[in-house]
DNA sequence: GACGAGGTTTACGTTAACGTAAAGTGCTTG
DNA sequence: CAAGCACTTTACGTTAACGTAAACCTCGTC
């Protein structure tokens, strides 16, 4: 709705390059379907750090990856201290202490291994659905034939 | 400990054909490595049933399989009450009402779907650990030569 | 018969991850 | 300039999934 006028003054235009766009909490949060509580959540849980420009939040690309990992994350279970140790570790490798380093790499073995588990657990499940699924076929198919 | 004399006249024994078994809750605690605590939620949120023999809960090979989809489900990230949505209705298909079943099917494609996101979120992130690992790797390695 | 190892119920406490409501700021639009 | 958005902070509320504590039974055993 707010792109309703033809070239619009705006300061941000689609056209712009991913690397200079910037966002308002409010895209962000329809970009990805959550709310903008949730966003200012994640910031106060050190997940996100936007700029401000006055009092309101601007959010850069870098802000966005966050986001979608962090998202991504939680799809699959991960709690959001978990995700922020990965996170910042991340952003603190450039001047990294080896011991810091050593200690990220243990972690990411960790995350690895869990997903590996979570692979095999999606096997097994889909087999199980697969089952049930076959089964409910086969039991509506009989009162169909019955009718 | 309890089982250190021979030929304990105990009605359970690990030679018993599995069908037959029946495990305390404490014993399925530690196969399952969860509390009692755990277990007795999950039967007052309807997730399990076991028989009573007095007071005391006896678990039997059906509710030990039952557990095992529970945590399964629960490491993939699924709430309880997902997870007690299939497994009722698993229990009610044998006297199926057509209703029931078609809700079963829609259900099962539901997880099925969620299933197949997961494996795609679990290829990304795995891509992203992989390439945060190559970094720190390689940074490990600059620190050790100017060293 | 005391006691320790398991089990039981009841009930209140805790944590994570937001939701929701209230009250204020700042722009631009009829 | 009033009205309406989109944003802000503060703060209390809520839900899921258990943890924890107290107080009680019931065995086999020392």
């Amino acid at each position: 709705m707010s792109r309703s006028s033809p070239q619009a003054p705006d300061a941000q235009t689609d056209a712009l390059p991913r690397q200079q766009r910037t966002y308002s909490i409010g895209e962000l949060a329809r970009m990805f379907e959550v709310t903008p509580r949730t966003i200012r959540f994640y910031e106060q849980e050190g997940l996100l750090a936007p700029s401000r420009q006055g009092q309101k939040r601007i959010y850069r690309e870098k802000d966005r990856v966050r986001l979608k990992l962090t998202l991504r994350g939680k799809r699959l279970g991960f709690s959001l201290a978990e995700i922020r140790e990965v996170v910042m570790m991340y952003d603190a490798m450039p001047d990294g202490n080896a011991r810091q380093l050593k200690r990220l790499l243990e972690i990411l073995a960790d995350k690895r291994a869990n997903l590996e588990r979570q692979l095999e657990d999606i096997r097994l499940m889909r087999m199980e659905i697969d089952d049930v699924d076959q089964r409910a076929r086969e039991v509506l198919r009989q009162l169909d034939q019955e009718a």
